[in-house]
DNA sequence: GAAGCGTGGAC
DNA sequence: TGTCCAAGCTT
């Protein structure tokens, strides 16, 4: 089984899919995750800039394992999720280790690496190595509840019915079956965007349940957490220090970027415990060696 | 399963 | 100087 309108999205990507640097031919395995991973929760726009001064910096696994974990964590910038850099340093450890500096090509293997999870796993398999799997991402959520379900947003986490359903629809053929992934993504990124979606560029009118109740609106959600003045506002002032530092900083440098005393400690000390701030013995702090 | 984890651009 | 949201992962 697969998706009746496959075809219409496999035409829409043809004419619409934006050119992005990790879509090139003969861009490597390792590029194409160390986008997936930088594309995390971070705009297309920011992470442009930021994904080709990496790889120039570090072109391979090996390349980026030989230097130190906190060059990753400097190199990273202000993409955000600075952990992220710290466990793409792992990975790429892992990987020269143990699979010889090539990237594994199974989901499964792909799984098993820090920082990667089921929707990277997936799309990395799936884009690099054209496996068949069901990609679900933000993006294909929100088509597949509107197209599928007719509601305007998927829930909190893809359910296993969410799964069962993105499977169902994959294209019986390998190769389509990954164009068709890429596809529907790229129909959520452009066009049925969160905000405002675009149903009068959409190649699925037709099949769309949302757009058939009358575009319902979703309940309205409890209001996010403001982010001024909570932990991760403070982590990020301190590590910015440390970034933007050449030399190991002083507990000083550190009290000056944040007032609250108790909340910086605490902070500061889950910034070490993520592995992301090392305590030196002489009472100053740097980015992990 | 919920909560924690950064940052900046679009409204 | 408010809210939402962006190719999620981990605990």
């Amino acid at each position: 089984m697969s998706s009746p309108y496959a075809d219409r999205v496999l035409g829409w990507y043809a004419q619409h899919a934006r050119d992005l640097p990790w879509r090139a031919p003969g861009v490597s395995p390792w590029a194409v995750l160390v986008s997936e991973i930088m594309l995390q929760q971070t705009p297309v726009s920011r992470v442009l800039p930021a994904y080709q001064a990496w790889l120039a910096r570090w072109p391979t696994p090996a390349a980026l394992a030989a230097d130190a974990p906190g060059e990753a964590v400097r190199q990273w910038g202000r993409l955000g999720y600075p952990r992220r850099a710290l466990r793409l340093h792992e990975t790429a450890t892992i990987v020269t280790k143990k699979y010889a500096g090539e990237l594994p090509t199974t989901r499964e293997q792909l799984l098993a690496l820090p920082g990667i999870g089921a929707y990277t796993a997936a799309a990395v398999a799936v884009f690099v190595f054209g496996g068949r799997h069901a990609v679900l991402d933000t993006n294909v959520r929100r088509v597949l509840a509107r197209v599928e379900t007719g509601r305007e947003f998927p829930g909190a986490q893809p359910s296993a019915a969410e799964y069962r359903l993105a499977e169902s629809l994959l294209p019986q053929d390998e190769a389509v079956a990954a164009r068709w992934s890429v596809a529907v993504m790229e129909l959520g990124a452009l066009t049925c965007t969160a905000a405002a979606p675009r149903c009068e560029e959409c190649p699925v009118t037709a099949a769309c349940a949302w757009l058939a109740a009358g575009r319902p609106a979703a309940p309205v959600r409890p209001a996010a957490q403001s982010y001024e003045g909570t932990d991760r506002q403070c982590r990020g002032r301190l590590l910015a220090v440390l970034r933007d530092s050449r030399e190991p900083v002083t507990q000083a440098r550190l009290d000056a970027v944040w007032p609250d005393a108790v909340q910086r400690a605490r902070a500061l000390d889950g910034l070490v415990a993520d592995g992301l701030v090392d305590p030196l013995p002489d009472g100053r702090f740097a980015l992990p060696a």
